[in-house]
DNA sequence: CCTTGACTTGAAGTTGACTTCAACTTTTAG
DNA sequence: CTAAAAGTTGAAGTCAACTTCAAGTCAAGG
């Protein structure tokens, strides 16, 4: 496949995949001339760049989490712990999620004067500043807006 | 409570605070002399920031979610709406989670050559841009690294 | 042969969310 | 009273993840 098959394919654009490239996320397997062709298996890699993305994981993280030579094996530690980091975000999703459905469907004038937001909101919000234990990465990032 | 209060309780910089101001996310009640007075709803307020921010929301999506003047009544369509894309970005996140923490388990020698890796995948993928069908902003942010 | 269109490159520009800076004003402690 | 600490401002800088640009290469059609 060429660049523009993939990015096709994908929805990825062009210039996104050789900036991928670049960083070493993907990786063609030659040149056709001057123009890159890729192996069907990229299409697997580029979703796996999405999901870690939509995981809040910085490019870098994708890096080191998928390496795609099979020697440097990758650490299984911090794979659990990302996949534990996740389930918190997952819980502060979903009471965003009941907040802002709450907020959809109560009756009261403002959100501030509704005991039952409120409880949901103090509940989402612990975990998010008023503990600071761990220093966690809580946040994905938001790409092609 | 002035600027470096609500600093101390939430973890959210002076400068973090002072920016908020400007792009209207939240209010100060006054100056003692020149330095902002801030009350302590405004605590609330910021923990729904923080909260919507995990949930993926830009600043000035949050912004006009939580208008503080009670006026301009929030849409309720919207907030569902923003409801329904955040739990499909749960589905998808549990979906990372699971895969991350089954290539911390697995035995086999590489990740591409796992099956039940690649079904975890492959069912991930569906919705990251196999099927384009709604332009739905998918990935939250990433706040302070 | 010459143009068109798809690809290539490195470098520079963009965006959102902050942070840092320089210069200045107040409040507070000694 | 004076100096340090803490607040203020607008402007500029930073960072990640891209995108856009200018300039060039190459294959194919007319």
């Amino acid at each position: 496949m060429d660049i523009s098959e993939v990015a096709k394919r994908t929805g990825v654009p062009a210039s996104t995949l050789r900036y991928y490239e670049k960083r070493g996320l993907i990786h063609s397997v030659g040149r056709d001339g001057l123009r890159r062709r890729f192996a069907p298996g990229v299409l697997d890699q580029l979703a796996l760049i999405a999901l870690g993305q939509a995981a809040g994981l910085s490019l870098d993280e994708v890096h080191t989490m998928l390496s795609p030579n099979g020697e440097p094996n990758i650490d299984r530690q911090l794979l659990s712990a990302k996949a534990d980091e996740i389930d918190t975000l997952i819980k502060r999703l979903r009471a965003v999620s009941d907040g802002l459905r709450h907020a959809a469907a109560c009756p009261a004038p403002s959100h501030a004067a509704c005991p039952s937001f409120q409880k949901l909101l103090k509940a989402a919000a612990l975990g998010i500043f008023n503990t600071q234990a761990a220093p966690t990465r809580k946040a994905p990032r938001r790409p092609r807006a």
